[in-house]
DNA sequence: AACACGATGGACT
DNA sequence: GTCCATCGTGTTA
């Protein structure tokens, strides 16, 4: 009962780990970080996945088991964090997008996150707070000096919306409501664009998992 | 080998 | 709302 999420709790579909994501905590060292929104990334036929054309040397990761990192650069100077999700060979994962500083701000400040009263709003912010590196690509959060995933409260409400920045994907894919956001929290980029309540395809039993 | 562009953020109008 | 820094990646030839 350490609190730490177990790799079963990844090998899901993306979407229900992106909700159930949602009010945990993202520890790193000092640093423990309220998750607050997420957007998924899902397999096969997600034109907005970097796995859209198949395996390649970056998305490499996406492809391994469920609960490593992925995490690329992004317009050549941000560092995004995401979490495989799913089976082996699927290609799914989640973004982390924006958190709440729930201990260790000054380690976040000292890594040059503009100090914001939301939270850590933005997934470029929210890694470079953590201090990510691609060379974290295929390392399991569970690892020792890494970082942790651990159970939190879960929101009252979920907001969702179209995922940002993927307007290269077919329509449908880019109008799939696959943001997920806390309700009642401001550590949230883009609140005007959600909506409340979660995708119709999660409207019954998504807090399926549980572990204790 | 060339080239277009991005799962962004900050500054600015 | 607009502009653009900055560079690795993937596509195309």
């Amino acid at each position: 009962m350490s609190g730490l999420l177990p790799a079963s709790f990844f090998s899901r579909d993306a979407l229900q780990v992106a909700a159930d994501l949602l009010g945990a905590e993202v520890v790193r060292g000092e640093l423990a970080l309220r998750i607050t929104e997420v957007e998924a990334y899902r397999s096969p036929g997600d034109t907005a996945n970097h796995c859209r054309f198949g395996p390649t040397p970056r998305n490499a990761p996406m492809w391994g088991p469920a609960g490593r990192l992925y995490v690329y650069r992004c317009y050549g100077l941000h560092n995004l964090v995401n979490v495989v999700t799913g089976s082996e060979g699927e290609g799914a994962a989640v973004l982390l997008r924006a958190v709440e500083i729930v201990g260790g701000e000054a380690v976040a400040r000292a890594r040059g996150v503009p100090l914001d009263r939301r939270g850590i709003v933005g997934p470029g912010l929210v890694g470079r707070a953590l201090g990510a590196d691609p060379s974290w690509s295929h390392h399991p959060v569970v690892e020792p000096g890494g970082i942790e995933f651990r159970r939190g409260h879960p929101p009252p409400q979920v907001r969702s919306g179209p995922r940002i920045g993927v307007d290269y994907a077919a329509p449908a894919d880019r109008d799939a409501p696959w943001r997920l956001a806390s309700a009642g929290t401001r550590a949230v980029s883009r609140p005007r664009a959600l909506h409340p309540g979660l995708p119709g395809d999660l409207e019954s039993g998504w807090r399926g998992f549980t572990s204790s």
